[in-house]
DNA sequence: TTAGAAAGTGAACGGTGTTCAACTTATAAT
DNA sequence: ATTATAAGTTGAACACCGTTCACTTTCTAA
């Protein structure tokens, strides 16, 4: 009879109160705030009985970030529904990638940008992510280039990811809070934004390979002259 | 005598020890990785002797920050001197920046990344950066505005965030590894950079304020449906 | 020489992630 | 029904962490 489903339906119930539990804590008081022994103290098991659903603290998180990259995409995938012209679906969406970092902050920088969970870097699920939502971008992108409304010499996958950068970086900026105060990072992230969107239509010779890049390259040095007065 | 000329002059040789092994950590190892007695080992005191020089941990940081945006400074002061065309002082300023998150990642994810050393958002030492930098940079947007190389549509100041939200975006996703693997940062970041260039030039009518951001606000609604299959 | 301040320390407090021997519970086989 | 076995759970411990504080040492100034 069915112990054994019932058994793995336990397991998955529990799986789902420390997830619920750490999201809790981790929407409410972010990354750094949430211990084992808090996760534990709400679904009322022992510190020690979680490490047979989560390995590692990280899992946990990992498990979090999967749960953001899905949120993300749904709410880039509803924003997007029904819009025709690839121009306005590429802004649309982007549009939501920065509010995706104002309504979950903490989501989105575990996303994006803490560097404490490294198994992230490998993550599948932002393989996922990147699947469905990027391979639609990147045809608005080719779609705004055959329209004329971008140069033609675009590489459309490049092109998507300086889009995501600039967006990425504004979003930053907005979370960080490292703008001078009176600054709007909503208009910040706007005008990044615009300004990419419209640097694509000029066809003034961009690239989008590293091919000039060296004659950049020449390294800042500032390793040396720590101490000053 | 100059008994407490000396006494201040040890007590700042100590206090710059400190700041030494904490740097030392702080390079090899990251943020996380520095404790309070892993820098006490290393300066061969006790842990609680740190706490007359720094009251707290957050403080060492604050100070390291301080150090980058010097280091920071005068790497962009150093590769933009002598350079006479308005653009290509700013080309050359932001690649800096960019190159600067490469050299000196840690430094670079402490003073723009990490929000768990909260006093730095009002930072002293970055108010100097900006106005030491971002004047110049400022008023080489102005110029290039000037000569026709940018849009006269522009506000110098909001284009000047604009071009850091965008590297600093590419910075961002470059050291924390979430591109696919054979994506080269460096490329995007020229992008980047490139294409806010190239959408400056472009006069279509960009406001450069908050004004049509309304439109786009829409929030996502995201929040729900957190469990899935 | 001595009073007093300054500097430094050891031990502790409450916290962290993680491990593990032991204990309880529930299943499966006899 | 009893027992052997597996699964699940736990308390205690380990080695860390930032921080505090009573105490000792060291040095200076009178």
């Amino acid at each position: 009879m069915g112990t054994k489903e019932r058994h793995e339906r336990d397991r998955h119930r529990i799986r789902q109160g420390i997830l619920d539990a750490a999201r809790e804590l981790f929407i409410a008081e972010g990354y750094q705030q949430v211990s084992m022994r808090k996760i534990a103290d709400r679904i009322e098991y022992s510190p020690a009985a979680i490490y047979s659903y989560f390995p590692r603290k990280d899992d946990i998180f990992f498990a979090l970030a999967a749960e953001g990259f899905r949120i993300l995409a749904d709410g880039v995938s509803a924003v997007v529904a029904g819009v025709e012209d690839p121009l306005e679906r590429l802004r649309r969406g982007l549009w939501a990638f920065y509010q995706f970092s104002k309504s979950n902050p903490e989501y989105f920088a575990l996303m994006f940008l803490d560097r404490s969970v490294p198994s992230l870097s490998q993550d599948f699920e932002r393989f996922e992510f990147f699947q469905t939502i990027t391979a639609r971008a990147t045809a608005d992108v080719q779609a705004c280039m055959d329209r004329g409304q971008f140069s033609r010499k675009l590489d459309p996958a490049a092109a998507l990811h300086v889009l995501w950068a600039g967006v990425l970086g504004a979003a930053t900026i907005g979370l960080a809070q490292r703008l001078a105060p009176g600054e709007d990072a909503d208009a910040l992230a706007h005008d990044v934004l615009e300004s990419l969107l419209a640097g694509f239509t000029t066809n003034l010779g961009t690239t989008f390979v590293a091919a000039d890049c060296a004659l950049m390259s020449e390294p800042v040095a500032v390793r040396e002259r720590q101490n000053h007065a």
